[in-house]
DNA sequence: AATCCGACATGGT
DNA sequence: ACCATGTCGGATT
């Protein structure tokens, strides 16, 4: 259910007759549970609650009835609702009682709680939707009214798709849409006194037949009327001339006008009659797009960006400083009076629209900001002496957006943002300002931002201007883009970037945005995903994006992606901040790092978005310090036919008992991690007829040849396809290995490495250390190496993904002695024993971080002292930020000495060549 | 020839 | 449906 569905679905139960033997399970369909959930809570099965008459469904609500014999009040149930014991294992999202009349709801997340009549709850419907499982959404909250008219915009949508099905094709979406938006836009404008007061109402109803049968003419013409002078209209009918001329391209183009039946019309009469003038247009367009059908409702829903993370965009980039700005000169009229000047000599550019929220959520708040001074103005000059009008136009708003149903969503956005700002400001200062034709729109340009000159979009800031780029670009990686989208990346990078097909799509956005503002008066942020700031992209991006001459500003580290759409999508963000580094080394600008809730003022942030000097990790592909090669293991690329379930080994066994020494125990990560029993086929060349002389040995290698045929990336599995019986790789322990799963929870302090016998075979999901020196297992599990692989190491999520290029070769470790390697091989040795005595334990047990043993711990921290004392003269560090900057200063110190070792070797070279 | 990554993928509750 | 936590093989160097 969406929230217009859970909205409808409670203003219903508020009006049927009060039961508080039904209202529960009422309340439970409403919000969103599904029916068998309701009715094995109504026997009983799943009711959780201890409270005469509650109801308890887990994570959604606990109820309890009000009133009844003992008269308790609404006020006393919420209170015996909030001290059940019960809520501590259920985590009820909302408590809420009732006597008939009035409710008590409470919502433990926030604290905050709600009083009203029963019969006014789904007013409120927003403070419900956490029982639906739905975050809570301000906006949405505050504002029934863009419910309301998406809902009626819904139905009416759906009911011309049923009268008109040919309009379902996708060669029809376009005029659907665009059709839809004028509707909408004539729906506003009458009611906000653009249009004369329910002219279009009007006209649907006088000359769109009794049951809507003329309305497809009457739009028809009304439609091409709005987009002629009313001194070109001739050829239009004669009442077609009171209707305004709307410039602005809304209804330029191609008209064409579906029919209506008696249920669509009685549908766009119901919209027509909803009072438009509240709606809010930073949520409204994302919305308007979850009238489209499904496909698209789940895709646009799912990328809109949430006020809260605009806000994380804006705040630090501009609005903070402005407002500072204001309290600063807060009793100097001159000052303010500049700072309007300046306000007006903003730009904000999007490269990445969409429905335009960035955009209106930034206008919104530089016109309150702008109010907010000229009120302080009168006060301080008195009213008459000032003029009073706003500085800010839509015009300095910019974007770019490809789908160009969106690109007209945020030109009406922002110019319905403009009309609620104007009359706002009407209200306070009484006076208003004339409406049409639409003036200067903003300057939303549909097309594709990596092709196009981003300075034709918004001209670079001229003398006193300033532009500040925003938004939400796409994510996508690298395997992910398409042909066009991979173009798109090589028009951006090619020649100034060396690696950058690796990069995510986003990247692109992010270079753009620093050319753009290199040397100008202009800033730039946008939200990324986290990767853009991990692994090997930090390399590959960062060195070349910032230059010399740019600088980060503010970041905001990981955070998971979260709006209000139904479907999340999933991943973890960042925001990065970018500016020119000032011109004067002394002078430093204020860097702001945030992490979750908490800010932190940085010396300087790099591109892994540390506080810490800029410092880019390159992959190496042997140890940097000395250490044994890790190698990667063994890729079955074979659409599993040689690996076996233990089920599939016992009934490979049955069939032939020969097949023994052909089986090994097989481990990927998840296998390592959690002692998981899996197996393979692991057959070497010199045995291979021995084992094709076994039957179902021989089905799975042929199917694995085939299988390696389909597969996408022949090139590369051309060579696989000659020796189906083995993995890519055919690498295994003489005696042990050191297996370092590839992806693993962030939440272990220590990674967990298995140590394995030879009889175990590793998968690529784990990095390798064949038959290494027994001290090279302390230092794999040392904190000092967590430390730094979960930095310097990519991430999936927020989980480590660990690399042998990327953390193990470069990983700094100090020049150890005979006896410091023996010590370590003790103290690595101590901790096996340690896990030896939970054998029936798996690491995951073992290392998670509410269960560790006590004694396990004590084994890790003495090898985290006796390393850490090796690395820092007898001193171990006392935190993960200590350890890291020395890890930090060690690779650095290493990667000077070697450069000038390089350039050594080079002039010695070359001086050899002029002396031959 | 060898990896890094995933607006993910998928099992468990 | 959400939460926790790591498969798998494509695309790139």
């Amino acid at each position: 259910m969406n929230p217009t569905e859970i909205y409808d679905a409670l203003s219903d139960l508020a009006s049927q007759p009060f039961d508080d033997s039904i209202f529960p399970y009422d309340f439970a369909l409403a919000t969103d549970a599904a029916k068998a959930t309701v009715d094995k809570l109504r026997k009983g099965a799943t009711n959780r609650s201890d409270l005469p008459g509650g109801v308890l469904l887990s994570r959604r609500f606990h109820f309890a009835p009000a009133g009844g014999t003992e008269q308790a009040t609404v006020d006393v149930v919420l209170e015996q609702l909030k001290a059940s014991p019960r809520n501590k294992q259920a985590k009820p999202a909302i408590l809420l009682t009732t006597d008939g009349t009035m409710l008590a709801a409470f919502h433990p997340a926030s604290g905050e709680s709600l009083h009203c009549p029963l019969d006014e709850m789904a007013k409120h419907f927003g403070f419900f939707l956490p029982a639906a499982g739905k975050e809570r959404y301000r906006a949405v909250e505050e504002n029934p009214v863009d419910v309301q008219a998406t809902g009626k915009l819904a139905k009416l949508y759906d009911a011309l798709i049923r009268h008109n099905p040919e309009w379902k094709n996708p060669s029809h979406t376009h005029i659907m849409n665009q059709f839809m938006m004028r509707l909408i836009f004539c729906l506003f404008s009458e009611d906000v006194g653009i249009f004369p007061k329910d002219q279009f109402s009007r006209l649907v109803l006088d000359y769109g037949g009794r049951e809507g049968e003329a309305l497809h003419i009457v739009l028809q013409a009304g439609f091409e009327a709005m987009n002629l002078p009313k001194d070109e209209r001739s050829h239009l009918p004669d009442w077609t001339a009171p209707l305004e001329y709307v410039n602005g391209g809304l209804f330029a183009g191609d008209i064409t006008i579906p029919t209506f039946d008696v249920t669509a019309f009685r549908y766009l009469k119901d919209a027509c009659a909803l009072d438009w003038k509240d709606i809010n247009p930073d949520i409204f367009g994302s919305m308007i797009q979850s009238v489209a059908d499904t496909g698209i409702r789940a895709e646009l829903g799912m990328h809109y960006t949430s006020v809260p993370n605009i806000r994380k965009v804006i705040d630090p980039l501009f609005l903070d400083g402005l407002r500072s700005e204001v309290q600063k000169d807060w009793d100097k009229p001159a000052a303010l009076q500049k700072l309007l000047h300046k306000l007006g000599h903003i730009h904000i550019f999007d490269p990445a629209c969409g429905s335009g929220n960035f955009l209106v959520i930034a206008y919104r708040q530089l016109r309150e900001l702008e109010m907010t001074i000229l009120q302080r103005l009168a006060t301080l000059n008195g009213n008459d002496t000032m003029e009073l009008f706003s500085t800010i136009p839509i015009a300095n708003f910019h974007g770019i957006e490809c789908a160009d149903f969106a690109a007209e969503t945020a030109k009406l956005a922002l110019f319905i943002a403009e009309y609620q700002a104007n009359a706002l400001f009407a209200e306070r200062f009484g006076r208003a300002i004339a409406p049409l034709p639409l003036r200067e729109a903003a300057h939303i340009v549909c097309g594709n931002a990596l092709r196009l000159d981003w300075e034709a979009v918004c001209p670079p800031p001229g003398d006193g201007e300033l532009v500040y780029i925003i938004g939400n670009p796409p994510f996508l990686g690298s395997t992910y883009q398409n042909a066009e989208q991979k173009a798109d990346m090589a028009i951006t990078f090619s020649g100034a970037v060396k690696n950058y097909k690796g990069l995510d799509y986003v990247a692109a956005w992010f270079f753009k945005a620093a050319r753009y503002i290199q040397g100008r008066q202009a800033e730039a942020a946008l939200v990324s995903t986290n990767s853009l700031c991990q692994g090997q992209a930090v390399n590959a991006l960062w060195p070349d994006l910032l230059g010399e001459a740019l600088e980060i500003s503010f970041a905001h580290t990981s955070f998971k992606w979260r709006n209000n759409a139904s479907h999340n999508a999933a991943v973890i963000c960042i925001i990065v901040g970018l500016r020119n580094r000032p011109e004067t080394k002394t002078t430093t600008i204020l860097k702001r790092l945030f992490t979750g809730e908490t800010e932190h003022q940085a010396t300087n942030i790099n591109a892994y978005l540390l506080d810490a000097p800029d410092v880019f990790i390159e992959k190496a592909s042997k140890s940097l310090f000395g250490l044994p090669v890790m190698t990667y293991g063994n890729k079955p690329t074979d659409n599993g036919h040689l690996i076996l379930s233990p089920e599939e080994k016992d009934r490979l066994l049955q069939q032939a008992p020969q097949a023994e020494p052909f089986i090994r125990r097989f481990m990927g990560s998840k296998e390592a991690i959690n002692d998981l029993e899996r197996y393979c086929l692991w057959i070497d060349d010199a045995e291979l007829e021995q084992a094709k002389q076994i039957p179902p040995i021989a089905e799975r290698i042929e199917a694995t040849y085939a299988a390696r045929l389909a597969m996408k990336d022949a090139r590369n599995n051309q060579k696989l396809l000659d020796r189906p019986w083995q993995f890519r790789e055919h690498d295994a322990p003489q005696n042990h290995a050191y297996l370092v799963p590839s992806i693993s929870s962030e939440r272990r302090p220590y990674l967990p490495v298995l140590r394995v016998k030879s009889d175990t075979i590793s998968s690529n999901k784990n990095f390798v250390l064949y038959d290494a020196p027994e001290w090279c297992f302390a230092l794999l599990v040392s904190r000092m190496h967590w430390v730094w692989s979960g930095t310097v190491c990519g991430r999936l999520k927020t989980d480590f993904q660990y690399s042998n290029t990327l953390g193990w070769h470069t990983f700094p470790v100090p020049t150890l002695t005979e006896a410091d390697k023996e010590a370590l091989k003790q103290s690595g040795r101590a901790i096996m024993r340690v896990r030896a005595s939970y054998f029936d334990k798996s690491l995951a047990e073992l290392y998670d971080p509410d269960k560790m043993p006590a004694d396990l711990w004590e084994a890790h921290q003495a090898n985290d002292a006796l390393l850490e004392g090796l690395y820092n003269k007898g001193q171990p560090f006392t935190n993960d930020t200590q350890r890291l900057e020395h890890l930090f200063r060690r690779y650095a110190a290493h990667v000077a000495q070697s450069r000038k070792k390089q350039t050594t070797r080079k002039k010695r070279s070359t001086t050899k060549k002029q002396e031959g």
